[in-house]
DNA sequence: ATGGTAGAGTGTCTA
Protein backbone atom coordinates (compact mmCIF):
# COMPACT_ATOMS: atom_id res chain seq x y z
CA UNK A 1 0.00 0.00 0.00
CA UNK A 2 1.20 3.49 -0.84
CA UNK A 3 0.24 6.47 1.34
CA UNK A 4 1.04 10.12 0.65
CA UNK A 5 0.56 13.48 2.35
CA UNK A 6 0.47 16.85 0.62
CA UNK A 7 -0.28 20.40 1.67
CA UNK A 8 -2.00 21.20 -1.60
CA UNK A 9 -2.77 24.90 -0.97
CA UNK A 10 -6.27 24.76 -2.49
CA UNK A 11 -7.63 21.47 -3.77
CA UNK A 12 -9.94 23.01 -6.35
CA UNK A 13 -7.26 25.17 -7.97
CA UNK A 14 -4.91 22.19 -8.19
CA UNK A 15 -7.25 19.31 -8.93
CA UNK A 16 -5.50 18.51 -12.21
CA UNK A 17 -2.16 18.23 -10.44
CA UNK A 18 -3.72 16.06 -7.71
CA UNK A 19 -5.20 13.64 -10.24
CA UNK A 20 -1.93 13.47 -12.17
CA UNK A 21 -0.02 12.87 -8.92
CA UNK A 22 -2.34 10.02 -7.86
CA UNK A 23 -1.85 8.30 -11.21
CA UNK A 24 1.85 9.03 -11.61
CA UNK A 25 2.68 7.41 -8.28
CA UNK A 26 -0.12 4.84 -8.06
CA UNK A 27 -1.25 6.29 -4.71
CA UNK A 28 -3.76 4.37 -2.56
CA UNK A 29 -4.32 6.96 0.19
CA UNK A 30 -3.63 10.70 -0.02
CA UNK A 31 -3.93 13.01 2.98
CA UNK A 32 -4.37 16.65 2.02
CA UNK A 33 -3.97 19.89 3.96
CA UNK A 34 -4.99 23.46 3.17
CA UNK A 35 -7.72 22.26 0.86
CA UNK A 36 -9.37 25.70 1.21
CA UNK A 37 -12.74 24.23 0.37
CA UNK A 38 -15.98 23.60 2.20
CA UNK A 39 -17.38 20.07 2.27
CA UNK A 40 -20.20 21.12 -0.07
CA UNK A 41 -17.58 22.08 -2.69
CA UNK A 42 -16.33 18.48 -2.59
CA UNK A 43 -16.08 15.75 -3.77
CA UNK A 44 -14.76 16.43 -7.21
CA UNK A 45 -16.01 14.32 -10.09
CA UNK A 46 -12.61 13.42 -11.49
CA UNK A 47 -11.55 11.74 -8.27
CA UNK A 48 -14.52 9.38 -8.22
CA UNK A 49 -13.95 8.58 -11.89
CA UNK A 50 -10.45 7.48 -10.90
CA UNK A 51 -11.93 5.28 -8.17
CA UNK A 52 -11.22 7.39 -5.10
CA UNK A 53 -13.51 8.31 -2.22
CA UNK A 54 -12.98 11.44 -0.17
CA UNK A 55 -13.60 12.46 3.43
CA UNK A 56 -13.14 16.16 4.14
CA UNK A 57 -13.70 18.94 6.62
CA UNK A 58 -13.38 22.47 5.37
CA UNK A 59 -13.82 26.18 5.68
CA UNK A 60 -14.56 29.13 3.43
CA UNK A 61 -11.13 30.63 3.08
CA UNK A 62 -8.31 28.63 4.61
CA UNK A 63 -7.37 25.47 6.48
CA UNK A 64 -9.28 22.38 5.39
CA UNK A 65 -8.05 18.78 5.46
CA UNK A 66 -9.11 15.72 3.53
CA UNK A 67 -8.32 12.08 2.94
CA UNK A 68 -8.64 10.55 -0.51
CA UNK A 69 -8.61 6.76 -0.70
CA UNK A 70 -9.21 3.94 -3.14
CA UNK A 71 -8.90 1.27 -0.41
CA UNK A 72 -11.91 2.40 1.63
CA UNK A 73 -12.61 5.17 4.13
CA UNK A 74 -14.14 3.97 7.39
CA UNK A 75 -14.76 5.44 10.84
CA UNK A 76 -14.21 9.03 9.74
CA UNK A 77 -13.53 11.35 12.67
CA UNK A 78 -13.40 15.15 12.40
CA UNK A 79 -10.87 16.50 14.88
CA UNK A 80 -9.20 14.48 17.62
CA UNK A 81 -10.51 14.22 21.19
CA UNK A 82 -9.55 17.38 23.08
CA UNK A 83 -8.51 19.36 19.99
CA UNK A 84 -8.42 23.03 21.02
CA UNK A 85 -10.41 25.65 19.18
CA UNK A 86 -9.33 29.15 18.25
CA UNK A 87 -11.38 31.95 16.80
CA UNK A 88 -13.93 30.62 14.35
CA UNK A 89 -14.70 27.10 15.62
CA UNK A 90 -15.45 25.92 12.08
CA UNK A 91 -12.00 26.97 10.93
CA UNK A 92 -10.37 25.39 13.97
CA UNK A 93 -12.20 22.14 13.34
CA UNK A 94 -10.83 21.97 9.81
CA UNK A 95 -7.31 21.02 10.94
CA UNK A 96 -7.62 17.29 11.56
CA UNK A 97 -9.48 14.37 10.08
CA UNK A 98 -8.96 10.68 10.74
CA UNK A 99 -10.08 7.63 8.83
CA UNK A 100 -9.26 3.96 8.53
CA UNK A 101 -8.13 3.17 4.99
CA UNK A 102 -7.15 -0.35 4.01
CA UNK A 103 -6.78 -1.22 7.69
CA UNK A 104 -4.48 1.70 8.51
CA UNK A 105 -5.60 4.58 10.71
CA UNK A 106 -4.55 7.77 8.92
CA UNK A 107 -4.75 11.24 10.44
CA UNK A 108 -4.42 14.21 8.09
CA UNK A 109 -3.14 17.07 10.23
CA UNK A 110 -2.67 20.76 9.61
CA UNK A 111 -0.82 21.97 12.70
CA UNK A 112 -1.47 25.66 13.51
CA UNK A 113 1.20 27.91 12.00
CA UNK A 114 1.86 29.94 15.14
CA UNK A 115 2.55 33.15 13.20
CA UNK A 116 5.01 34.84 15.61
CA UNK A 117 6.55 33.66 18.86
CA UNK A 118 4.81 36.49 20.75
CA UNK A 119 1.44 35.82 19.09
CA UNK A 120 -1.40 34.03 20.90
CA UNK A 121 -1.48 31.69 17.90
CA UNK A 122 1.91 30.38 18.99
CA UNK A 123 0.49 29.40 22.39
CA UNK A 124 -2.44 27.82 20.58
CA UNK A 125 -0.03 25.84 18.41
CA UNK A 126 1.77 24.37 21.42
CA UNK A 127 -1.50 23.57 23.18
CA UNK A 128 -2.83 21.94 20.00
CA UNK A 129 0.27 19.74 19.76
CA UNK A 130 0.07 18.79 23.44
CA UNK A 131 -3.55 17.69 23.05
CA UNK A 132 -2.71 15.78 19.87
CA UNK A 133 0.03 13.97 21.75
CA UNK A 134 -2.45 13.01 24.47
CA UNK A 135 -4.86 11.68 21.84
CA UNK A 136 -2.12 9.87 19.92
CA UNK A 137 -1.04 7.94 23.02
CA UNK A 138 -4.33 6.04 23.07
CA UNK A 139 -4.55 5.29 19.34
CA UNK A 140 -4.35 1.61 18.47
CA UNK A 141 -3.64 -0.46 15.39
CA UNK A 142 -1.41 0.74 12.57
CA UNK A 143 -1.45 4.53 13.03
CA UNK A 144 0.07 7.29 10.89
CA UNK A 145 0.02 10.96 11.89
CA UNK A 146 0.68 12.75 8.63
CA UNK A 147 0.63 16.27 7.34
CA UNK A 148 2.00 19.76 7.70
CA UNK A 149 3.49 19.95 11.18
CA UNK A 150 4.78 23.52 10.80
CA UNK A 151 7.89 22.48 12.75
CA UNK A 152 11.45 22.05 11.47
CA UNK A 153 12.86 19.58 14.02
CA UNK A 154 16.54 20.04 13.13
CA UNK A 155 18.69 23.00 12.12
CA UNK A 156 19.39 21.25 8.81
CA UNK A 157 15.66 21.29 8.11
CA UNK A 158 15.74 24.99 7.20
CA UNK A 159 17.82 26.66 4.50
CA UNK A 160 19.54 29.06 6.88
CA UNK A 161 19.03 28.60 10.59
CA UNK A 162 20.44 32.08 11.28
CA UNK A 163 17.46 33.61 9.47
CA UNK A 164 15.09 31.81 11.85
CA UNK A 165 16.54 33.22 15.05
CA UNK A 166 13.32 35.01 15.95
CA UNK A 167 10.90 32.79 14.07
CA UNK A 168 8.42 30.08 14.81
CA UNK A 169 8.90 26.53 13.50
CA UNK A 170 12.35 26.12 15.09
CA UNK A 171 11.88 27.16 18.73
CA UNK A 172 12.89 24.74 21.49
CA UNK A 173 9.26 24.48 22.63
CA UNK A 174 8.03 23.48 19.17
CA UNK A 175 10.85 21.01 18.73
CA UNK A 176 10.15 19.55 22.18
CA UNK A 177 6.53 19.12 21.17
CA UNK A 178 7.63 17.20 18.08
CA UNK A 179 10.13 15.11 20.03
CA UNK A 180 7.35 14.19 22.46
CA UNK A 181 5.73 12.04 19.79
CA UNK A 182 9.04 10.24 19.22
CA UNK A 183 9.35 9.62 22.96
CA UNK A 184 5.91 8.04 22.85
CA UNK A 185 7.00 5.55 20.20
CA UNK A 186 6.13 7.32 16.98
CA UNK A 187 8.85 7.48 14.33
CA UNK A 188 9.60 9.75 11.39
CA UNK A 189 9.42 7.00 8.79
CA UNK A 190 10.52 9.21 5.88
CA UNK A 191 13.83 10.66 7.05
CA UNK A 192 15.77 7.37 6.93
CA UNK A 193 14.95 7.15 3.20
CA UNK A 194 15.55 10.85 2.48
CA UNK A 195 18.76 11.82 4.25
CA UNK A 196 19.56 15.54 4.48
CA UNK A 197 20.78 18.30 4.75
CA UNK A 198 19.02 20.47 2.18
CA UNK A 199 16.15 18.00 1.80
CA UNK A 200 12.93 19.96 2.11
CA UNK A 201 9.17 19.60 1.67
CA UNK A 202 8.24 23.29 1.47
CA UNK A 203 9.57 26.28 -0.40
CA UNK A 204 8.04 29.72 -0.01
CA UNK A 205 6.58 31.28 -3.15
CA UNK A 206 8.66 34.41 -2.56
CA UNK A 207 12.00 35.12 -4.09
CA UNK A 208 12.35 31.96 -6.15
CA UNK A 209 12.98 29.93 -3.05
CA UNK A 210 12.37 26.64 -4.85
CA UNK A 211 14.72 27.41 -7.72
CA UNK A 212 17.44 28.23 -5.17
CA UNK A 213 16.47 25.28 -2.89
CA UNK A 214 15.89 27.53 0.08
CA UNK A 215 13.19 25.51 1.78
CA UNK A 216 12.08 23.82 4.96
CA UNK A 217 11.32 20.24 5.98
CA UNK A 218 8.03 20.60 7.84
CA UNK A 219 5.81 17.84 6.39
CA UNK A 220 6.12 14.51 8.15
CA UNK A 221 4.73 11.01 8.43
CA UNK A 222 4.96 9.81 12.01
CA UNK A 223 4.10 6.13 12.41
CA UNK A 224 3.46 4.16 15.56
CA UNK A 225 5.61 1.02 16.01
CA UNK A 226 3.34 -1.36 14.10
CA UNK A 227 3.00 1.11 11.22
CA UNK A 228 6.72 1.87 11.14
CA UNK A 229 7.53 -1.84 11.02
CA UNK A 230 5.59 -2.09 7.74
CA UNK A 231 7.40 0.77 5.99
CA UNK A 232 9.58 -0.37 3.08
CA UNK A 233 10.39 2.98 1.48
CA UNK A 234 9.65 6.69 1.30
CA UNK A 235 10.30 9.67 -0.92
CA UNK A 236 9.58 13.35 -1.43
CA UNK A 237 8.17 14.24 -4.85
CA UNK A 238 10.31 17.34 -5.17
CA UNK A 239 9.52 17.76 -8.87
CA UNK A 240 5.85 18.37 -8.04
CA UNK A 241 6.90 21.75 -6.61
CA UNK A 242 8.34 22.85 -9.97
CA UNK A 243 6.71 25.01 -12.59
CA UNK A 244 3.68 27.22 -12.82
CA UNK A 245 0.66 26.28 -10.71
CA UNK A 246 2.55 24.27 -8.08
CA UNK A 247 1.63 24.16 -4.40
CA UNK A 248 4.32 25.60 -2.14
CA UNK A 249 4.66 22.12 -0.58
CA UNK A 250 5.82 18.87 -2.17
CA UNK A 251 4.04 15.56 -1.55
CA UNK A 252 5.63 12.99 0.77
CA UNK A 253 5.16 9.31 -0.10
CA UNK A 254 5.45 6.19 2.08
CA UNK A 255 5.32 2.53 1.01
CA UNK A 256 4.00 -0.22 3.29
CA UNK A 257 4.43 -3.95 2.83
C1' DA B 1 11.25 47.08 9.28
C1' DT B 2 9.61 45.87 4.82
C1' DG B 3 8.43 43.25 0.85
C1' DG B 4 8.34 39.58 -2.15
C1' DT B 5 3.95 35.46 -4.19
C1' DA B 6 -0.24 32.78 -4.09
C1' DG B 7 -5.16 31.52 -2.97
C1' DA B 8 -9.47 32.32 -0.79
C1' DG B 9 -12.84 35.81 -2.80
C1' DT B 10 -13.94 41.36 -3.53
C1' DG B 11 -12.45 43.06 2.08
C1' DT B 12 -8.30 41.81 3.46
C1' DC B 13 -6.72 37.64 5.63
C1' DT B 14 -3.57 33.75 5.79
C1' DA B 15 0.69 31.56 4.98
Amino acid sequence: MRIATWNVNSLRSRIDRVEAFLQRHDIDVLALQETKAREDQLPLMGLSVLGYDIAAVGHDQWNGVAIISRVGIEDVEVGFPGMPTWGDPAAAEARAIGATCGGVRVWSLYVPNGRKVDDPHYVYKLEWLARLRDAARSMTGDVALVGDWNIAPQDDDVFDIAQFAKSTHVTPAERAAFTGFLEDGYADVVRPFTPGPDVYTYWDYYRQRYERNRGMRIDFVLGNPSFAARVTGASIDREERAGKGASDHAPVIVDLD
